[in-house]
DNA sequence: GGCGGTTTTGCACCCGCGTGCAAGAAAAAT
DNA sequence: ATTTTTCTTGCACGCGGGTGCAAAACCGCC
């Protein structure tokens, strides 16, 4: 009767014999719009009640086809960007009854078996947040059996199969131009990341093509390597320190907070200017640390909470894929430009 | 034969038919210690490598009683401590073949409903990262089927029934007080994060044991609510405002990095005094944004890799509690102190 | 060729629950 | 009171695969 130790793993079964009906009238009360008696219903949840039972949601899952699990794949914890998005993510995920698969994804072989895995457990779905997957792979993996939808989370992919959730950076980052031209900026650097990321690729782009029509002159870019601020800081320190040292920019118009940051750093640590006085800077995407003292950056703010629930429509309905890559955010002007 | 759309799911049973055997031989075939010849080995191999077969994992947990899966509770996404953790957690119980349910707990009643669909998924095991769990709570959690085993992560817990994975406090704020004292140090000030947590109490209890053994007298201390930077940085402003101002402290010793540099931004931004050359700071934690040139904090480095492989050791065999809340770190010595 | 012994293999049954259908009970109609 | 109609309830079967046991196939040997 008494299990001798551990824990007594309680069925419907169980609660059936307790409340005197079958274990399909248990199944019943617990659906919220079977037909079942009130009584017989009372009596199941009571039964239920008293003896604890939840239901599994391993063979819910397994007889049902339907997990509850969404995978996240995420490949940068040290972003604060993508921390801010998972933790946004899962809670709203969880309010809307999805759970939280999470993988850690160290490189691209690794992403490719944490999406086999992902589909081993029968996820209604994988999320990709971050910029290092590459859209072929993407194809590949959406082969493996199981795996029914693809999201691709703050950035545009190409690949037709899946869903990109993300705001509109063009827009956004011409915003951020007209900005910084209406302030009378006049010698911009764009600091770029990592030029495999369409995110790279889209805001770069854009802000080149808004400068060129408002100042009718190019601007100067310097890619950095990856979102990394200690690296955007060596590069930018080398950068100014070599022959580009007699056009100091007036404004670092950056691709990310992350890069913003080590610009900033750069700026004031190692080449010994003042920011904003001597030279300004933008971010983008508006990391919980840009409002800091220390750096009190002009930013683009991202809608995280429209996108998270972006996902959540993704998951509940058949939808299409092209009204959810046009979410607008807003520009947040702070002192640092 | 061919689905009209949408993935064919691919079992054993798919396999054991093209390789001409029945299904109990495949899954021998994937079993290592399995009596099988080698000659239907192959036959059943080749199988399920055209077929693209890979054994549900759902199925594989329901039958078997071990998911592979754990559970990871976290409440704080803003802490770098927390989520560097947990990255490196994800990532090493990848690598030992357990998967991550990731559960972003916002309260504590929050807590305890995670805790639930955790076990509803039957996880080997939950892990609690962050110090806004209450012991008496777990007590109560564990109760809930099916909740095997529960770790608490970074902090040491009084519930008997729960195995703590840390390093040891005491001795690591013994160290760094033994260090700001040999550098010279005399009007320190502890900043304490928020009451309830463990780590509060043996950190600050350690830091005044062993300067009122060291200096013969009693050290001051501010209890700060939480952990976040711009709350620290409110409260140090407000607390040397006042009537403190006189005794302006020459070390702030901070229980995280965290709190550390909310304290660095108001002794620069607010009261405008230098560090460390008119109040020093130490930290503790070392997350990486400490290693950042605006703080260069000296801080504590926890062993977090020692710690990840703990809990790894912990889900292969039955251990003994005692061994894993002893692990020592080591004192980084920046500029910070 | 027959025998004891050792692999290999197949099978019944189980994990805990969901679906569709048919039998049973209760309520409505005649 | 009898027949319909409707609501409840029970059940066979399936999801995909794991366990223990027994039958079958293999082996070397006398």
């Amino acid at each position: 009767m008494s299990a001798p130790k551990g824990f007594e793993t309680i069925t419907a079964d169980d609660v059936a014999q307790l409340a005197g009906v079958s274990r399909w009238t248990v199944h019943r009360a617990f659906k919220k719009e079977a037909s079942i008696s009130e009584k017989s219903r009372g009596k199941v949840m009571q039964a239920a009640e008293t003896l604890g039972y939840v239901p599994d949601l391993l063979a819910v899952s397994l007889a049902s086809d339907r997990s509850g699990l969404v995978a996240i794949l995420m490949d940068d914890f040290a972003n604060p960007q993508q921390t801010t998005n998972i933790a946004l993510l899962s809670s709203t995920l969880r309010m809307a009854g999805w759970h939280t698969l999470l993988v850690h994804t160290l490189d691209e072989d690794d992403a490719f078996s944490g999406l086999l895995h992902a589909s081993q457990h029968r996820v209604d779905a994988a999320i990709l947040i971050g910029g290092r997957f590459n859209d072929e792979r993407l194809a590949a993996a959406l082969g493996a059996q199981r795996l029914r939808r693809l999201i691709v989370y703050g950035r545009v992919s190409q690949n037709p199969r899946t869903v990109s959730i993300c705001c509109d950076d063009t827009v956004a980052m011409t915003e951020i131009t007209d900005y910084v031209h209406s302030k009378g900026y006049r010698r911009p650097l764009f600091l770029a990341g990592p030029p495999t990321t369409s995110a790279h690729l889209l805001r770069k782009d854009a802000f080149l093509a808004r400068w060129s029509t408002l100042a009718g002159a190019a601007a100067d870019v310097l890619v950095v390597g990856d979102y990394d601020p200690g690296h955007a800081e060596a590069c930018l320190t080398d950068h100014l320190s070599g022959p580009a040292r007699q056009h100091v920019p007036d404004v670092v118009v950056c691709e990310t907070d992350a890069i913003a940051m080590g610009a900033m750093d750069a700026l004031r640590y190692r080449l010994d200017l003042r920011v904003p006085h001597d030279v300004a800077v933008t971010g983008f995407d508006d990391v919980p640390y840009a409002a800091n003292k220390n750096y009190d950056l002009t930013t683009y703010q991202q809608p995280n909470a429209v996108l998270a629930n972006a996902v959540v429509e993704v998951l509940k309905g058949t939808q299409d894929t092209a009204p959810f890559s046009q979410i607008a955010g807003k520009l947040v002007v702070r002192s640092s430009a």
